[in-house]
DNA sequence: CGAAGCTTGTAAAACGTTTTACATCGATCC
DNA sequence: GGATCGATGTAAAACGTTTTACAAGCTTCG
């Protein structure tokens, strides 16, 4: 690993380090002639900007830091890659926190912009991963985050979702007008926000159809297929059966129907099953699924955005972004004859 | 944002900030009284280590790049975990690099390490993301880099990979058993190693069964569900059938698996898939998707165990590590009667 | 022609650590 | 009792940039 720096440059170009330094980053602050030999004598000895030195200078690390609970979660992908996408095109790189949903590591890795390894930070999710209160609420002690698909509560970070509770709702009444009435939930972790909206919008919407929701056909669980396949072993274990099965993620969803074939429950003959997200898998599920999509690169266009503005020092225009979700009829899901 | 430094503990605890840090980062160098005062007073005014400062002056930077084509690969998820896991705990952050398969980003994600950013790189391709020619190959001047489920070609990194070209012809073998032989391939892009060795595994195992390979049975693709998808209506439109497919990675075969339903083909009473990978979702599928699996938490951890071993001036015991596949035979293949 | 103003270059400080080399002090040893 | 040694503390240099403040030279203008 060489180890030349702009003193090396400077050596040979017969100039100051200070006239290097401005040669390559200001380049209107010196002569033309200068900047092209500063150019060539650091182009030909092979220099290489230690960026670690210019982030002490300027204090900009040019990392972001995005929280996530799982990488292995098919419905952030599109938000990363999103993320990455605008944080590349604007000079910053992504660091990568999964945090298997431990406070703990959220905490650490929020920690990295207090040990100015990252300027910044994307969290996906409800807990905030520093205490608020001790710092009181001066936005100026606190690090450019932006709290994406979940929410801590707190209204000083600019939040991007879409609107959890009407995706339940939408999903419930596509089943209600498919006739369906015996429905069934299984949610994903209910500490997260969106699992609790999205549950206040299924109980919505069936009140709004005039039906009671049986409390017994409602299984708290986690956003994954293997929960999905759990509990849906639970949900057949029991009298009531349900027509229709909403699972909070198209994950969830997976295991469901697995399980439903392992239990020789045809889908959708005997039982409809509708997820949430529009994973890239879910059209190609047998038979392909109707979930509620979510418009991820949107999603992590926007949350990226707003967050490097936000280090930028521009104050975004609007605190709670809220994005469009669509719902997505496939085979999944059938009237009720 | 505060800005406190060891400087402000040292006036606090009334030391040098010699002393200050002696006392955080070596603890035997100070009196166990001092050592006491300094951490209170670290802790009264909520000291956080600058770690920029400290990597410029130690030039570790504590970072470790991860250079993947897709992180929406749900194959390499396991693999980014486990390596997540591994530099967490020996005190490693993760940059993400997600390529997109362009080989400018590969190269602007390994610069990384020369700009001091990274300290190694875990490269997921079969191109070095650099001139190893004009440094000339002494491996001081190149960073460390392990090389993960391809081959650049260059000896002189180490490899962790499985054994493509046996897991090739132990997919084609499974199909060979079951009496197929007129077996379709669908590759993944065949600049990389992993798709030639299995290609070549293929045809390897054909060879050996004493079965002549259709060429034009052989579809050159991509890594993708989209690809399989269009890939096998490539093969259906073909005048010969195959009875069997072997889609290169379980991806593929899920799109394989979705046009074979479009086109009425029942898997596996018209055709058998297999797959390669085990990806999670794999089981989940309908019919469950035979597949090679790929031990994707070992790849993850062997890779970031010698990566930072050779970090921390470890040089490897062997270079080219191959962990074991293994045929994971479901419902998608079955024997043609 | 002298003042004012622009252009171009530079010396030096600064960023916040770690580390080296040295100083001091008391204990130990012969 | 002087030399030696270990323990503990510190001053200062170093890491490689960026940026500030200033200097020198040249142009412009009344």
């Amino acid at each position: 690993m060489s180890k030349v720096g702009i003193k090396d440059i400077a050596a040979r170009a017969g100039v100051s380090i200070a006239t290097v330094s401005h040669a390559l980053r200001k380049p209107g602050r010196v002569s033309e002639a200068t900047r092209k030999k500063v150019l060539a004598a650091a182009d030909e000895i092979g220099y290489m900007r230690n960026n670690l030195a210019a982030s002490l200078r300027t204090s900009r690390s040019g990392n972001i830091v995005v929280i996530i609970p799982d990488v292995a979660d098919n419905h952030v992908y599109g938000i990363i890659k999103a993320i990455e996408k605008v944080a590349h095109r604007r000079g910053y790189s992504v660091l990568l926190g999964d945090t298997q949903g431990s406070a703990e590591r959220e905490r650490e890795f929020a920690a990295m912009t207090r040990s100015r390894q990252a300027d910044g930070i994307i969290l996906m999710s409800h807990r905030l991963p520093f205490d608020v209160t001790k710092n009181d609420l001066s936005p100026d002690k606190l690090p450019p985050l932006v709290n994406v698909c979940e929410f801590t509560g707190y209204d000083i970070f600019p939040t991007v979702a879409i609107d959890d509770l009407q995706a339940g709702i939408d999903a419930t009444r596509h089943l209600v007008e498919l006739g369906h009435s015996e429905i069934a939930v299984i949610t994903g972790d209910m500490e997260t926000t969106s699992s609790q909206k999205r549950l206040q919008g299924f109980k919505t919407a069936m009140a709004d159809a005039g039906l009671q929701y049986n409390e017994r056909l409602i299984v708290r669980g986690k956003y994954s297929a293997r929960c999905g396949e759990t509990a849906t072993g639970t949900l057949l274990m029991q009298k009531e059966r349900p027509t229709a099965i909403f699972c909070f993620s198209d994950e969830i969803a997976m295991g469901c129907m697995y399980a439903l074939r392992q239990h020789n429950f045809e889908i959708p003959n005997d039982i409809s099953v509708i997820g949430v997200d529009n994973i890239p898998f879910a059209r190609y599920l047998a038979p392909s699924l109707t979930t509620v999509g979510q418009p991820t690169a949107d999603i992590g266009t926007t949350c990226a955005t707003i967050l490097l503005d936000l280090i930028d020092g521009k104050p975004p225009e609007m605190l709670h972004h809220v994005l469009q979700h669509e719902l997505l009829v496939r085979q999944s899901t059938r009237r009720l004859q």
